[in-house]
DNA sequence: GGTAAGATCAGC
DNA sequence: CTGATCTTACCA
């Protein structure tokens, strides 16, 4: 176990800012779920909204998309592929409709729960390398849609690292789009085993 | 009302 | 490389 009290949760002005800023600072900081579940993000990408055909809210408000329009710093989480969830830390202003997808954590703690919440895997770096994988690792689902990751009301935390090892973070095109595929907003950290493969 | 595609993953 | 699996969004 790792003693979250002592670290620090991300000011909600901290998301108050374009997700391609947000992004690269959010590599190294930790994520802590209910149980003890926490792990460090090692890989992240920017939505950017209207001004990105990739983004949910590329083309405005809907149900599905709706807490990406919230208030800054809670969690947008939405159901793809028939079976998946993944979660966003919502950016920017109110109304604005931007944010960064959380793709990968490097598991620090509660690892015996991720395992069981993901029964068939055998090795840690399948824990939470990929968005849907850390989603399940770290028990996000629908439920927990515009949950707050500034106060904690909901079971999940952003919170800053005072001793962050010392890593490189790598620039590359996102994952997994069909639009808007240059776009240069992916963020990860080199050589880490925990980064999305495929 | 019908349908195509999806910010993915696991298994072959 | 393919199948799974079903919600959402968009079109008629």
């Amino acid at each position: 176990m790792i003693g979250h009290e002592a670290l620090a949760p991300l000011p909600r002005e901290f998301f108050r800012r374009d997700p391609r800023l947000v992004a690269p600072e959010l590599i190294g900081t930790i994520l802590a779920g209910p149980d003890g579940r926490a792990g460090r993000l090692v890989e992240v990408e920017a939505y950017c909204g209207a001004d990105d055909a990739a983004a949910h809210t590329y083309r405005g408000q809907t149900r599905r998309n709706a807490k990406m329009f919230g208030p800054p710093g809670h969690m947008y989480v939405y159901f793809t592929y028939g079976m998946h969830w993944c979660a966003n830390a919502v950016c920017g202003e109110e109304g604005v409709g931007v944010g960064v997808l959380i793709r990968a954590l490097e598991p620090i703690a509660g690892l015996e729960r991720m395992r069981l919440a993901r029964a068939k895997v055998v090795r840690d770096t399948q824990l939470c390398s990929g968005p849907a994988r850390l989603a399940q690792a770290m028990g996000i689902t629908g439920a927990s849609d515009g949950a707050d990751l500034v106060g904690g009301e909901g079971g999940y935390r952003l919170l800053r690292d005072p001793a962050v090892p010392s890593m490189d973070v790598l620039n590359t095109s996102r994952i997994g789009i069909s639009k808007a595929i240059d776009a240069p907003w992916r963020w990860y950290v080199a050589g880490n085993p925990h980064v999305s493969k495929r």
